[in-house]
DNA sequence: CTCGGTATACTTGTCTAACAATCTGGAGCT
DNA sequence: AGCTCCAGATTGTTAGACAAGTATACCGAG
């Protein structure tokens, strides 16, 4: 049985101890999760083992064909790009939407001021806050539907993070500098600047991630 | 065993067999859908049931708390109104993007011609063609992760068509007008006024839809 | 008559055990 | 070398059992 506090159950426990490891690369992709393997490693049977597996495969997390192994998905540049294109989809209506009432989302300056705190640091330390600020855009417009989409993303994007170990990532600089003149822009109401300045902002880190990705 | 060929799986043919009864309206919301009954109907083993309808509760199907029956997801008027904002978002950002590149989305078309066969009929008959014309706006982005966040939205709506019953639908008509005003500026690269008309045609249909939805 | 507590029945959660179906990789043969 | 076939490994499905939890019905007290 998994240590902690049961909630949920050993099911739930065990998925989340499981996408917790595919997220965070203490499982490399490629490498088989088999349910027999997982049952042992968490110390629960084997239909709790694939009913974790079987949950996470649902989440997208993990992949699996028949009667093969699961195992943890690999990102190539086509989903890297697939990715950040539909978070810039959603992001952008989402800003048009809050520049429309030049509503600020304040839960956004606030993982903004979490960013400032490492200014000069490493990149890989802000991918935390970078990914929250995003995420408060989207959820200021309080729609149950479009942060659960939107969510499904950035977990996308914290796998590629771990995937790609800190390479090509972009200055806390100039991430800052752009979060801040979004949330002046969409205070201001000016929609379709902030929407300009999104799509710069995902898009360049849509093409350093898709070329990382491609070069192991 | 469910009849037909085993392409998959029983696990997923008894899913999809559940899912296409919620969806369609066989299965009447909060009646509760235990396992044992699952699996007496389908003449599976009850871990099958079980394991059906956890996937069906993922995706949100079905909705379910510990040690209780699961029970098709009743929508209420603000349920509606999320999956109709949430529609408008993304449809919004396909019709920005094909507009940005004049690309007039052929399958769109298509399903506008099956609309127009219906002309002067029950606008029940054209739930299908009308999904499937907003389906395959955000399908030309040729997108994987829109194309999936739009298909949830699309079976919700299902959902909620076969829980109203025809009630507050509009007219064929004014449907086929708008979309074919949608697919000509489209064509002529003006994206905004395009998104105007989309929001003017979902805003009405949330409109009537929570309305219905709300008084039984 | 109403309220509250208890007990029971129902349902789900989890595990053990077993066998069938299927895929993979290698041994052996041509 | 290339192909075939077999054995091991893994998943798919089922059966049965027991534990745990919740809701409801029932009964007694006020």
């Amino acid at each position: 049985m998994v240590e902690g506090i049961r909630v949920t159950g050993v099911v739930d426990a065990v998925a989340e101890a499981l996408r917790a490891a595919a997220i965070g690369g203490e499982l490399e992709p490629d490498r088989p999760v088999t349910e027999a393997w997982v049952a042992a490693r968490f110390a629960v049977a084997r239909p709790s083992a694939k009913a974790a597996i079987e949950k996470l495969v649902g989440e997208g997390v993990l992949e699996r064909t028949a009667h093969r192994s699961a195992r943890v998905r690999r990102l190539d540049a086509d989903a890297v790009r697939d990715v950040y294109r539909t978070r810039r989809r959603i992001e952008s209506a989402a800003i048009r939407e809050l520049a429309g009432e030049r509503r600020r989302p304040d839960a956004a300056a606030e993982a903004d001021a979490e960013i400032a705190a490492h200014l000069g640091g490493s990149s890989v330390d802000i991918v935390d806050p970078d990914l929250r600020f995003h995420s408060a855009i989207v959820d200021a417009l309080g729609s149950e539907r479009t942060s659960r989409a939107y969510r499904s993303l950035t977990e996308e994007v914290r796998q590629c993070m771990a995937q790609v170990q800190g390479r090509g990532l972009i200055s806390v600089d100039t991430i800052l500098a752009e979060h801040e003149r979004m949330l002046e822009l969409i205070a201001a109401g000016d929609g379709e600047a902030a929407v300009a300045v999104l799509a710069e902002h995902l898009g360049r880190a849509e093409e350093r991630l898709a070329a990382v990705v491609a070069t192991p």
